[in-house]
DNA sequence: ACAGAATGACACGATCTAGTATCATTATCC
DNA sequence: GGATAATGATACTAGATCGTGTCATTCTGT
């Protein structure tokens, strides 16, 4: 008889094998749940692990110390942040006036969703203490998207801070709600007008 | 006998009333240096004490708890940063066609120097626990900017978002060093001829 | 079946931190 | 001069947090 998906205390024990795979990853899911609502510093390991039912020693067994941990969860947001990209170079090679204007409104909605930018804001603010983390935000983030705009303008760079542009920086303040797609359109559109592309 | 400016430990007792006067300054000063450097979680009080050569109670009876130190230090930064934006009015009335492009290096070179970005990234690390502090620091710092570019350009907002761009936000992440003036006056001209200004 | 590995529950030590209290010392007020 | 206020030095309380230790429990490998 399996356990229910979320019943109480967890059984004690060594886990079966079926077990172990999924345990880091509902140890990360529960670390990138509470450092995107709390920062690295709101977040303390004995709240980690009751929020992934688990204990410290187990942390400490699959992944590592409270740095690891974050290091861990900003690798995975990474990860979950940016397949969003991938069907660039598909839409890339799409002929047509809309192609632009398609993956722009995908980058703007993405990128202001509060996944990315919480993710942007834990970097920003831990920068000091985990440089190396912002180089590869920025690498595989902001620079991969310009490297994909790049095949379709003259001005990747900056139609990359147009597209994000003040309401970007106002979502890093914690000022606005992710904006409608509606809204997303009309800002790449004004944009792109702009711009005359 | 006055005692040397930073000779040792500092006199007992109560304070003459000049000394009063700078008590506070003083304490806000340290204050700023630190927060700047290790954000809001990574300064202690008594850091901030023995940095302010001055006793934890005297910063209560003078600012306050934490929190309020930190506000403090906040809008101190604001009145530090932002004062380089008041001859922005007597530039706009300088007619000519370097009125424009004069204000737009000094902003760029404002808004990239160490304080500036350090207080930029303290504001987005603690928006979640200061929501106060990230709409003032809008309001009296971005928005400020974009209404006085409001007089001299029909798109504001645009033009302050690539002012900025990508270099400011590797500057938020720690991955570049601030800009020289011949790099500001480049990157200024470059953004004026993409918006043909 | 049995030894060993991994876990949860619980506890513990060490460290740090916010905020307060005590007491001697110095300035201000009357 | 004497009372009072404000300070520095120091210690303290109370709580949080990181990282480990102990022990019973459960799975894996042989």
């Amino acid at each position: 008889m399996t356990r229910a998906v979320d019943g109480g205390p967890r059984k004690r024990g060594r886990p079966t094998e079926s077990e172990r795979e999924q345990r880091r990853e509902e140890i990360l899911d529960a670390a990138v749940r509470l450092f995107l609502r709390h920062g690295y510093g709101g977040v303390s390991l004995d709240r980690l692990a009751t929020e992934a039912k688990v204990t410290k020693r187990t942390i400490y067994g699959y992944v590592g110390d409270k740095t690891e941990v974050f290091t861990a969860a900003v690798a995975r947001l990474n990860r979950e942040v940016l397949p969003e990209a991938e069907p660039v170079d598909r839409q890339a090679r799409t002929p047509g006036a809309n192609a632009l204007e398609a993956l722009a409104v995908r980058l703007v909605i993405t990128l202001h969703s509060d996944v990315a930018i919480g993710l942007h804001r834990m970097v920003v603010a831990e920068a000091h203490q985990f440089p190396d983390l912002a180089t590869g935000f920025y690498a595989a983030g902001p620079q991969r998207y310009i490297d994909a705009l790049s095949d379709l303008v003259p001005c990747p760079e900056e139609l990359f801070t147009l597209l994000l542009g003040e309401p970007h920086r106002r979502r890093l303040l914690g000022l606005d709600a992710p904006p409608s797609r509606a809204r997303a359109e009309a800002h790449v559109n004004g944009v792109l007008q702009l711009l005359d592309l």
